[in-house]
Parts: C-alpha cells; structure tokens; sequence
DNA sequence: TTGTATGCGTTATCAT
DNA sequence: ATGATAACGCATACAA
C-alpha cells in the first residue's frame, strides 16, 4: 500500500489547519464553518482519498471501536458449533451498522496466555460477547465486577451479568411435551454436552419436568451424553441400541449430535420414525434437509448475537449496564423424525 | 474495567525512566541492562499488571496487528458456508501463534462504504484473506497493484496474486473419474454456484473433461445450477427429475447444495445408490453423518486457511511479496452414495 | 547501562 | 470562524 494521506495534507491542500479539518469531517456541531473553507475541505479529503488512521483514532479516543467474540471452548469445538455462524453473522451486522469491526477468538477457560482479561487489559476490544460459558467461570465474574462490558450469549451461576439466550428448560420440556403427546412414555435423552454447561443442565431438567408432569417415573438409566459432536451422538445411540433399553422416542439435546444417532439408526437398519422416534435441539440449517427432516426445537441464533451486539454497543455508547436479560423464545419445529400419534 | 496501568506507571514503581521499562520489556538486544534494574522491571510489570495499549503500540510500529479476513460474498451466502469455520480456525490458530487477531467479515463487492479498500485507508488491517472472489474482481486487482498485502483463497482471472487453493478442474475429474469407473455413461452436472465463479467453472470444466476422456459426449441439457444453498439443490434435482433425461449418476459440486438434492430423492422415494449414484464436493463435516454417507471429495479447508495465514504473515513480517501459489491436494472419498460397479 | 527528547495521526481545549 | 497546541501511550535515535 502507497503512502496514507494524512490529515495533515489536506489541511496543506485546502489551506487550512488540522484543526478545521477535524471539525469539517467530524461535523462538529458547535463551530459554525464558512461553507467555503466546508468545501475545500471536503474537495482535499476526497482528492486525497483521506481515511483517518484507526489507530490513531483509537488512542485519542480511548476506545478500539472492537467488539470479540469470544467462544469458551477449544478451537476444534468452538468452530465445529454450526449455530454459530449465525450467531456472527448477527453481531457483525450490527457492528457494522455502528462502526465497529468482531474479532472472533476462541478462549477456552484456564487458558493463562489468551484469557478475556489480556483483551481487555492490552486495550484490543472496547467489550466481550462471551458465548457458552461454563455455569462457574470466574474470570468472567471478576470482568464484570470491574465494569468491564461484557455480554454473555449463555448463562452461568452468578447473578446480574447481562445476557442473552433462550429458555433452554422450557424449550426442552416442549421438546418431550411433544414426544409424550405422540403417545411415547420410554424415552431416552441424549445430552449435548456435560452438565458442567448450563444450557446442558437445563436441557436435562426440562426432559426431567415434562416427564414427571406426565406421570412418567425419571429413570438416569435412560439419560446418556454427548459432547456436541456427532461422532458422540453415533457412540450414545449405539451404547442405547446395546443396552436392554427399548425405548421409543429419544430427545437429542442437540441437532449435531443426533446427526451421528441417525447416522447409527441407518447403520442399523432401524427406521425413523417409524421404529423409533427422534427429537432434535438447535434447528441447524440443515435439520430440515435430513432424511427424514428432523423435528427440533428451533433457537433464534440469529437474533441471539443481534441482541447481544446492540446490548454491548448501548452499553458502551450510552455507558450504561443493561438491566435485563434479554430471553428469547423457541418454537417447536415438527417435521418428520418423530411421526405421528403411536397407535 | 478500572484504569489500566501504563509504562510510565511501571517506570515510576520501578524508579527507571519509561525508556527502560520498553527495553526491558521488549527483550531488546543491543542494551545489556543490569540484572537488578531488570527484575525490578518485572516485578513492577507484573505487580501492577501491565499491558501494552495495543492501539499505541500499533500507532507507533506502524502496524496493527490484525489480519482480515474477508469473504466476497453477501452476508447470507458467506456466514452459510460450511467449509468456513475450518478455514478460519486455520487462519485465526497461526494468527494467535504470531500475535495477531483476525476480523472477520463479508464485503460483497461492489459495495462503497464497505470495500476491501477500507480497510487499508483506514488502516484497520495490515493484510487480507480473500476468500471466494469472483473471476473478476477489479478492486482486488487494484490493492494488489497499489502492494497491498492480501492472499487469495480460491483464484481470479489475474495473474500473480499470491493464493492458497485446490485445483478444482482436477478435483472434479477425479470424482467424474470415478462414477465412469462404476459404470455410469449418463451423468448430470449440478454445479456449485453461478460460473461467474472461477471454481464453478473449474469444476464443470473438469466434469467436461473426464467425460470427454472417457469417450463421453458432452451434453448441456445435463448441467444444472445451485446457489450453494441446499434450497437450490432441492429445487435443481427436482428440475432434473422432473425433465426426461434419465442420468444414472448425478455429480453435485458443493456437499451443501447435495443436501438439499437429497432430500428431494428421499421425499420422492428414490433410493441412493440404488436407484441413483450421487456424488459430493467439499467434504462438510457432515457428509459421513447423512444417509447414506455422501461420497465427495475433501477439501483440506483447516490447511487452506493455515496457508494463506502463514503467507500472509511472512509477507508481513519479511517484507516479500510470495512468488508461488499454493495449491494442496484434495481427495476422493469413496462412502456409500455411489454404490458399487453398475451390472 | 540508563535517561532525554521526539514522533506517530488524531482529537479537543484553548486562544485569537 | 479558525489556528496553535497539548495530550493519548508507546518506541526508539541519540545523548550522557
């Protein structure tokens, strides 16, 4: 890249001080600039193709003009999640709309060189979206105890931090509410992850609740874990198949997941649904084009990063915490993997 | 977040000049400083928890630190992309390892406010990843003439624009290669995307010719368009469904485009292999969960963006523009779409 | 071996 | 209405 002009120039160019120049591009307000010198100003600017220097910028107003997203899982995890993309494509387009560019980094926990704190600490980011926390996560709760601004796109167990996300209970018991309504009663539930996650605990718990509102006796026997990969939905189903286990309907707390069960039930020859019913979680772009289309739960990832970039960005425009969390609902997507009313 | 300390605090605590402090901290070679004043440094840095503000830092070096990564594509299409997530892990591992951070982004072109351009005015980026360009994309043509440091992932028609891709004519040989040797003279062609694309053409060009070396006759009727969405593959294999040709063996130039053409056999019956061969391209991490297992070609996506990350970077730090291409091989992976040897 | 002085490109506070 | 000038936090050429 050739030389950047600076603002400098075109204060030589059109014959006037920096100064004039920055109140001409900034629009300041208050100083009212003859309509002359405005144009020769702009004219210089625009000859010169003049870009303000972001760093410099930066330094001068004490802020990056940063958002990071940041993802508290390994790397291979962390891209492998295909909600994700969404998720980000959210966020940048309101970033973009306000001027601020994402980095995107994944940061697991007890990592010593690459924690949220360094990003903050090294002035790299003006706020944190953190997606997928674990419930304890103490750099997170010392961050927000010294106001640093930062978004959670989860939850865990500490009061007060702002966040966004989904009603991960209440959308797992419309899940089973759904299963038990097609007249299943043995069913299975594949977890997405460890309950070390909120979202997993909470998945559990409302598998547990519909359960037991229908009359039907919890049984741990029946519940199995993934950890967000279909190769583990693939061992999960099989460890099922394998156990003297019959159930008729499994809830699969995530679509990646069940990606590796059905993957299972086709090995097998067992058909879905008409051998055994499959409910999924996430409603990943794909969901629909399985065979057979998978029914789900559908999460709003789009609008989960939306919610959690205009949250941040108010907080640093307006410097003001948000007081609420911001909840989004789910829908209920039936499609075929859990067919109709049993006879 | 409270005030971050700064070099002159370290330097006040330690009681040696800020000059002293920078040297100590940046490891520089030529001033050989007592051990004392060293560790009282260190213990100063480390005591008040020091960090460089990186948009100083970068004021002063000239250089920002962060590589961008960008894709030539609307927002939709880009976040859409399954083969992405590993390209940017690619990208953002070597990245971390050198000390930069990557921003992410689509920027369509013909898009003002928002170019490739920008980002280097404004000096937001010190080099770019361009991921998906068009055969013709005059703006990337201008950076690279103005020596701006920016690698291609995929190609255009320019010559010696540093890029990181496959070869996509001989990819798709490959897997045509394929479905001739099991049998298959009537073969249908859906390809990826508008050939406005130069992968697009490169891999029609490369069914074409495996075709032709097979004593083929070429057929246009055969050649159908997707959108790289699976929507589109739907609808195309609906289309040729619905024509009278009657292709025995379909080859499908995106995995994700696959999809959705899958789904259009399951809903009407027809079995995969055995009523019809389907053939994939790219190798999403999902291919090996669907049923039936699409067999495709892989696309070492992680190594594509570990490449253009790695030119990208020595470009930047040594100073030279690369001189070769790097172009990495792809595979044919044999799953169970396309059956074994007709009869 | 360590300290002084200067510059990087902006923005913003003062005078004029 | 416009122009000097300081300040932001750091790196470094030069001086001591």
């Amino acid at each position: 890249m050739n030389k950047r002009a600076t603002a400098k120039d075109v204060a030589d160019a059109a014959g006037v001080s920096r100064t004039t120049v920055s109140f001409v591009l900034n629009n300041i307000e208050g100083m009212r600039i003859s309509e002359e010198t405005r144009q020769k100003v702009l004219q210089a600017a625009e000859a010169l193709n003049y870009h303000p220097d972001a760093s410099a910028r930066s330094m001068v107003k004490g802020k990056t003009f940063i958002l990071g997203f940041v993802i508290r899982q390994e790397p291979d995890k962390a891209y492998a999640d295909l909600l994700l993309p969404e998720v980000m494509r959210g966020i940048s387009e309101v970033a973009s709309e306000h001027g601020y560019h994402m980095i995107f980094k994944p940061v697991p926990p007890e990592d010593e060189k690459n924690s949220l704190t360094t990003l903050f600490l090294e002035h790299q980011v003006d706020g944190l979206i953190v997606s997928g926390p674990l419930s304890k996560d103490q750099e997170i709760v010392d961050l927000f105890n010294a106001h640093a601004p930062i978004i959670l796109q989860g939850r865990i167990d500490y009061p007060n931090i702002p966040s966004v996300d989904i009603n991960n209970r209440k959308a797992a018991e419309k899940a089973v509410n759904h299963l038990i309504s097609l007249g299943h009663r043995q069913i299975a539930f594949i977890s997405n992850a460890s309950l070390q996650y909120s979202s997993c605990k909470d998945r559990l718990s409302g598998y547990r609740r519909a359960l037991e509102n229908a009359g039907i006796i919890y049984d741990d026997a029946l519940v199995f874990y993934g950890d967000r990969t279909p190769d583990s939905g693939y061992q999960a189903m099989k460890n099922i198949l394998g156990s003297s286990l019959k159930p008729s309907a499994i809830f699969i707390a995530s679509d990646t997941v069940a990606l590796g069960s059905l993957n299972t039930l086709y090995q097998q020859n067992i058909r879905v649904p008409e051998d055994i019913a499959i409910m999924g979680f996430d409603d990943i772009p794909l969901s629909k084009h399985l065979a057979p289309p998978l029914s789900t739960i559908h999460i709003p990832a789009y609008k989960l990063g939306w919610n959690a970039a205009n949250l941040l960005i108010n907080w640093l425009e307006q410097e003001e915490t948000p007081q609420h969390d911001c909840i989004l609902e789910t829908e209920l997507i039936v499609r075929e993997s859990c067919g109709s009313r049993q006879k």
